[in-house]
RNA sequence: GCGCUCGUAGCUCAGUGGAUAGAGCAUCUGACUUCGGAUCAGAAGGUCGGGAGUUCGAAUCUCUCCGAGCGCGCCA
């Protein structure tokens, strides 16, 4: 890449400095950086070396940089000038070459434009959602389904190998399955006729109401004749079943899809939770008080106080079980493991560290994500969304309201680290307004030009083909430099676990595509023949890069709209 | 009270310790017998919550104050 190159440069360019005498300095610069400079002014890329070096060198920064460049192959290869500017900065002014041949690696790589070997021999487990199976995935769990999903996208881009999955908290220890279980018996009874009392606490959302007749139809009025115990066990099953199947479906209909939908229950089946616990123990880091199991999570990360692992009842904690759930993951393989959670559950964090490290491993292999609170606003009024009371906002509504695309898109316009508020009405009104359809617009506009090419019978060169240093106007040349900038901006958008720079990036294409087109004409009446085929192959290639990216993002790139 | 997180344009939000802090929406003014206008050109809009510190340089790092959200169970 382009950045390598010029650093390698300015490395050598110290070396040899330091070598004629000219640099007096004990090592070499640790990091070198070359970025692209907010102003276009300042040439294609910019170095703050000279800063960085002034102080170990003695020298005043400028007088750093005018020594560095003396050695820089200044118009030999890629580099046409560098400049010194401001308080020390080189800045570098490159051949339009390294722009223009940008168009032949694009093409030639097509949909692997833009991916890397980064992060090859990575084995990462993204767990996120693992909603409660006690309502339908909501609005909520939207955003995390979104950065989840297209954070697996980048992060395979990078050459990890990536599994995506969801943790079903079905435990029997579970209160909520056992109210989720009681409520639905009761809806079932009302669908019979029967007058059984509504248990405390009950889910009231409409959901269940339609679980209920779907087992009237299926099954009559069998569980109305059973015993209490055999009720509340048979619906206990059939309501998790259900539930998971309905989540499985609304994930599936917004594009997400899971490897392994992973059930809490098995960890207790299989005697894992038990033999973390006595692994635990063996280790040290348990300890007995007041008739219950402690782990030491205070020492063993930032906790603030001991947490209980198998209550005085001689029923485990979540604590156990969640430590168990990670050193499954970690035997199966993965060395990196990213939890998306809410920031709700930020008081979590120390204490599953701490039960990873209880178990012998590196808690640092485990990074959570807390994604801010989404606040959802109606009318101006924030509401509140509780699964208990039934008045979520199923994200199944929203995709089949606005559509997946503007929903996955939506959800990933901003950092996950911002609360979010996310107002319904505007949403839905956004169908017309949301900005993913200015960047598919973008990618609809190139299939245009191409296929209006081919109706015209001028069949589309290869980049190979066509006089590239035509392609010298000012948004032709803005347009090939974010077409260049991709491959970098995927590579940071995974270091920094950051999807939501990838929309931005999708915006900065499509309004340099949108303004190439309306300067840059390819097939208006007279149009040079070389010309008009030098256009049409960066019409491709941003065809290429625009599609690429909206397929990390989970969102579709429509030839027409 | 303790802990975690967040305060950037009217609104929703970007912003790798770098040069003059940027988009979208909303508002106002222009460009349509278009390579499909879901577009483009322009205007206006800011004490980056306040203060101090670190350094060549801070929206960004540290401290402190103010404001908002969330969490502080042998619930999950």
């Amino acid at each position: 890449m382009i950045t390598e190159h010029l650093i390698t440069c300015l490395r050598e360019a110290v070396a040899s400095a330091q070598k004629a005498g000219e640099l007096d300095l004990t090592s070499p610069p640790a990091d070198v950086s070359i970025d692209p400079p907010r102003n276009k002014e300042f040439g294609d890329f910019a170095s703050n070396i000279a800063m960085t070096l002034a102080k170990p060198a003695g020298l005043p920064p400028r007088e750093v940089a005018a020594r560095i460049i003396k050695y820089l192959p200044v118009g030999q290869g890629v580099i046409a000038r560098v400049e010194i500017a401001g308080p020390g900065f080189l800045n570098f002014y490159l051949k339009p070459h390294w722009l223009q041949d940008t168009l032949l690696e694009i093409e030639e790589r097509d949909a692997f434009y833009g991916t890397n070997r980064t992060r090859l021999g990575e084995k990462t487990l993204i767990e996120f959602v693992s909603a409660n199976p006690t309502g339908p995935i909501s609005v909520v769990n939207g955003r995390a389904a979104a950065l989840g999903d297209s954070l697996a996208n980048l992060l395979a881009a990078c050459g990890a190998e990536v599994s995506r999955e969801f943790y079903i908290n079905d435990a029997l220890n579970s209160l909520q399955l056992e109210k989720l279980a009681q409520s639905l018996a009761w809806r079932y009874g009302q669908q019979l006729g029967l007058d059984w009392a509504m248990p405390e606490d009950a889910y009231m959302g409409e959901y269940l109401m339609d679980i209920a007749a779907d087992l009237v139809k299926e099954f009559g009025d069998r569980y109305a004749k059973v015993s209490e115990e055999e009720r509340q066990a048979a619906f206990r099953e059939m309501a998790t079943s259900r539930m998971v199947e309905q989540q499985r479906r609304d994930l599936e209909a917004f594009g997400v899809r899971f490897d392994r939908w992973f059930y809490e229950s098995s960890l207790y089946e299989s005697g894992a939770v038990r033999r973390c616990i006595e692994e635990m123990k063996a280790r040290g880091h348990a300890y007995e008080k007041d008739g219950a199991l402690w782990l030491r999570t205070t020492q063993l990360s930032r906790d603030e106080k001991d947490r209980v692992l198998v209550r005085s009842n001689e029923k485990e904690t979540y604590v156990a079980a969640d430590a168990a759930y990670h050193k499954d993951k970690f035997d199966r393989g993965f060395n990196r493991l990213i939890n998306i959670w809410g920031a709700d559950h930020h008081g979590y964090v120390q204490r599953l560290k701490a039960g990873i490290a209880a178990l012998g491993y590196d808690p640092d292999r485990c990074e959570i994500i807390l994604t801010q609170m989404v606040l959802l606003m109606r009318d101006g009024e924030p509401v509140r969304g509780s699964k208990r009371a039934g008045d979520i906002i199923p994200l199944a509504d929203l995709v089949s309201e606005i559509g997946r695309d503007a929903a996955r898109f939506y959800n990933l316009l901003n950092s996950y680290e911002t609360t979010a508020t996310f107002d319904l009405e505007l949403a839905k009104k956004q169908s017309n307004e949301n900005p993913v359809f200015y960047a598919q617009y973008a990618h609809a506009r190139c299939c245009n030009v191409l296929r209006r090419a081919e109706e015209m019978g001028v069949s589309v060169p290869q980049a190979g083909a066509v006089n590239r240093e035509l392609l010298t106007h000012e948004k032709e040349l803005d347009l090939l430099r974010r077409l260049a900038d991709y491959p970098e901006e995927v590579r940071l958008a995974a270091d920094m676990l950051a999807p939501h720079r990838l929309t931005a990036f999708v915006r900065e294409i499509g309004q340099a595509l949108h303004q190439f087109y309306e300067e840059c004409p390819a097939l208006k009446e007279g149009v040079p023949a070389d010309l008009r085929d030098a256009r049409l192959t960066v019409f491709n290639a941003t065809r290429i890069v625009v599609r690429n990216l909206l397929t990390l993002l989970g969102v579709s790139a429509p030839e027409r709209m």
